[in-house]
RNA sequence: GCCGGGAUAGCUCAAUGGUAGAGCAGCGGUUUCGUAAAUCGCAGGUUGGAGGUUCGAUUCCUCUUCUCGGCUCCA
């Protein structure tokens, strides 16, 4: 007998070789029926793995994280074994579950497979889950796995059959189909009851860009069919937030064919919307003690050389411009940072000094490769809300406490919860992909690491994912498809002040070298506007929006004091409008409301005659009139509401 | 950069190997109106660009630009 412990510590026997399936029959059918897979001693099994010892056992359902996974990577095997019915002779590279759903690379050869396809694809899966087969694992020596696939001339999967150690191998089987696979599996195919392919894309094999591309398919399934119309809803929502759609509605930015792709032109909604969030940032730091600067789009090549970002990008980035006569060359600056240290280097600087933090927003531009260029996300001309903090090695801590709670205070005021910190650490394995010191990154890793210890915030660490120059802190926020970008990013430099042989006078008369730390909350203020679009669908809060109130008069008898109303709002610095065209009212509420304008104000006949306005808001209908000087008051109480960080 | 889609009026979209049509927007009338679309009329296009096949191309082919979904990359 064997010894099960339940997650409520409860313990019972059970004969030895019972299943994780076998258990949850013991406790009820019910949940027997619903059991995808198990996590016996904290690894995941398939449900109908024999246990031999004593175990901790967690059954997982539809409602587990894990058994989600194993649910779509079986639907994985699934539509391989579709494909292999409807393509014979095809080849299968790797198909893993995803975030949300799973894919697999395959290798059909000569036939090109097309979205057309997908259909036909999808049909087959249907019908071959309906035959509720069971998955099946295999324990099988290396010799006969490298055998199977040998024989079947699947070149892929020996690949990866030869890098395993003999011993662990196991295949699985459902219906007709084999795979190398570790698993864990769902029971039977009887639990995917809907299923879509979603997207068909190329992806390298192994992602090396050397190696052969393969056809890698999208898709996703469900126990329900209910559950899969959510998701198609969810999905077709998430488009309506995409911010390249509202951008062109609201008319906040643009791009021109004539212009070039990735180089974002700002239309006057949007550039109302991105001054207001510079001014704000601008204030928050001047009270943080950053000092402003302004530094020009283009530096001397040279200027990189020293850097070390043309030794290292030179070949990636946009070519050198020259002057006509001289042949100079001039490069197209990708970062602020070389510029600022020739700000540092401009007179001495005393350990009084420090920390001196210099800050620009300033518009770089870089080299995106034209396949990666998308929206405002990835573009090749941005603006980073740049600063460089020079201070001294013991500073440094407390120089990144501050930054990570400006950090904070922004995503805050903007109502973003949901995101993810990262700390980038160097690959110690890798040492050449990098300049600058050991001691140096040591120093860099520990002080980021005891920087987010001390401010409580949940990271993950990334070994490897560190800029070329030294370890950062980054601030990763999702679009409205759950895709990541990174905004707000802090970095610690230890290798640029090394390359500018910038220094300061310390209290002892000697010379020492100053650290730098590269901050941007926003990171890109066109990334960060992508970001914000998605995040309000377009309904910015008030302190943002670019037309605060609209006045709209009842009819053309009612303009006099729609302008007088008008004209008592502009005094205040409100973001006004009036829309005075000859059109019924339901005409202009209904424009408004689709333009996003918070704030209404309705003026006829009744408001003239009492001096009010009738007060509508967006999403939220008539409130009824008000003076004017109660509006006043209700918009600087709105004002307030909006940043969410009240 | 790579794989696969796409590009038709300002916007959203329709149509066809015989040189294109709707709604909204625009312009001109009529209407002066109370909380999400008044009404009549007019105008609007080298069907992204270049080349080719064809008697004839917006449609088929090639190249190119931009764009979308991925891959790779990302200071």
């Amino acid at each position: 007998m064997i010894k099960i412990t339940f997650p409520d510590n409860n313990v019972k026997e059970y004969p030895d070789g019972s299943t994780g399936l076998d258990i949850a029959k013991d406790i009820s059918n019910s949940l027997a029926k619903e059991v995808l897979s198990v996590k016996i001693n904290g690894e995941v099994w398939d449900a109908t793995r024999p246990i031999d010892t004593d175990a901790t056992i967690q059954l997982l359902t539809w409602k587990d994280k894990e058994g989600k996974s194993s649910f779509w990577h079986s639907s994985a095997h699934l539509m391989a074994e579709a494909l292999e019915s409807l393509f014979p002779g095809i080849k299968l590279g790797i198909g893993p579950a995803i975030e949300t759903g799973f894919y697999y690379d395959v290798d059909s050869g000569d036939k090109q497979i097309t979205e057309e396809d997908l259909p036909a694809i999808e049909k087959k899966m249907k019908e071959l889950a309906g035959q509720n087969n069971e998955y099946r694992r295999e324990e099988i020596s290396k010799k006969d796995a490298l055998k199977y696939f040998e024989e079947k001339g699947d070149e892929y999967k020996l690949e990866l059959i030869n890098e395993l150690e003999d011993g662990t191998i196991t295949f699985y089987h459902q219906g007709g189909f084999t795979d190398l696979c570790r698993g864990p599996h769902i029971p039977s195919t009887k639990f995917i009851k809907s299923v879509k392919l979603l997207t068909i894309a190329g992806a390298y094999w192994r992602g090396d860009e050397k190696n052969k591309q393969l056809t890698r398919l999208y898709g996703v399934t469900f126990p329900k069919q209910a559950e899969l119309d959510e998701y198609l809803d969810i999905l077709e929502q998430a488009k309506e937030r995409d911010h390249r759609k509202i951008g062109k509605e609201l008319e906040l930015f643009m791009f021109s064919e004539k212009v070039g792709g990735g180089l974002p032109l700002w239309l006057p909604k949007g550039t109302i919307i991105r001054e207001t969030l510079i001014d704000f940032l601008k204030k928050e730091q001047l009270q943080r003690g950053y000092v402003p600067v302004v530094t020009p789009h283009i530096g001397k090549k040279d200027l990189y050389v020293t850097s070390g970002h043309w030794e290292k990008y030179g070949s990636d980035s946009f070519r050198p411009i020259t002057t006509p006569h001289e042949g100079e060359e001039y490069l197209l600056k990708p970062m602020n940072c070389p510029h600022h240290c020739e700000i540092y280097a401009y007179k001495p600087r005393s350990y009084r000094d420090l920390p001196l933090r210099i800050a620009e927003f300033g518009m770089v531009y870089r080299y995106e490769q034209s396949g990666e260029l998308n929206g405002l996300t990835r573009v090749r001309s941005f603006t980073v809300d740049d600063a460089h903090i020079f201070c001294r090695p013991d500073q440094v801590k407390e120089e990144f406490l501050n930054v990570i709670d400006l950090v904070l205070h922004v995503f805050k005021t903007l109502g973003f919860k949901e995101f993810t910190t990262q700390i980038s650490l160097r690959d110690p394995e890798d040492k050449e992909k990098y300049i600058g010191s050991d001691e140096n990154w040591e120093k860099a890793e520990r002080d980021i690491i005891e920087a987010t210890e001390e401010t409580g915030l949940e990271t993950v660490t990334e070994i490897g994912e560190a800029a070329f120059y030294g370890p950062k802190l980054d601030f990763i926020v999702k679009d409205a498809l759950g895709r990541p970008w990174q905004l707000g990013t802090i970095q610690v430099d230890y290798n640029l002040p090394e390359r500018f042989k910038l220094e300061y006078i310390g209290d002892d008369n000697e010379r020492h070298r100053p650290v730098m730390i590269h901050r941007a909350p926003f990171g890109s203020l066109e990334r960060f506007m992508a970001v914000l679009i998605e995040h309000y669908a377009g309904n910015f809060p008030l302190w943002l929006a670019p037309e605060q109130v609209t006045i709209l008069p009842i009819s053309e008898k009612f303009h006099d004091y729609a302008v007088k109303v008008l004209n008592l709002l502009k005094n205040d610095d409100i973001k006004v409008t009036i829309d005075d065209r000859n059109e019924k009212i339901g005409k202009k509420i209904r424009e408004a409301e689709v333009k996003k304008i918070p704030i209404m104000l309705i003026v006829g006949e009744k408001e003239q005659s009492t001096e009010e306005v009738a007060v509508r808001l967006h999403g939220k209908g008539d409130q009824g009139s008000l003076t004017m000087s109660s509006f006043k008051e209700l918009f600087d109480k709105l004002m307030i509401e909006s940043k969410s960080i009240n």
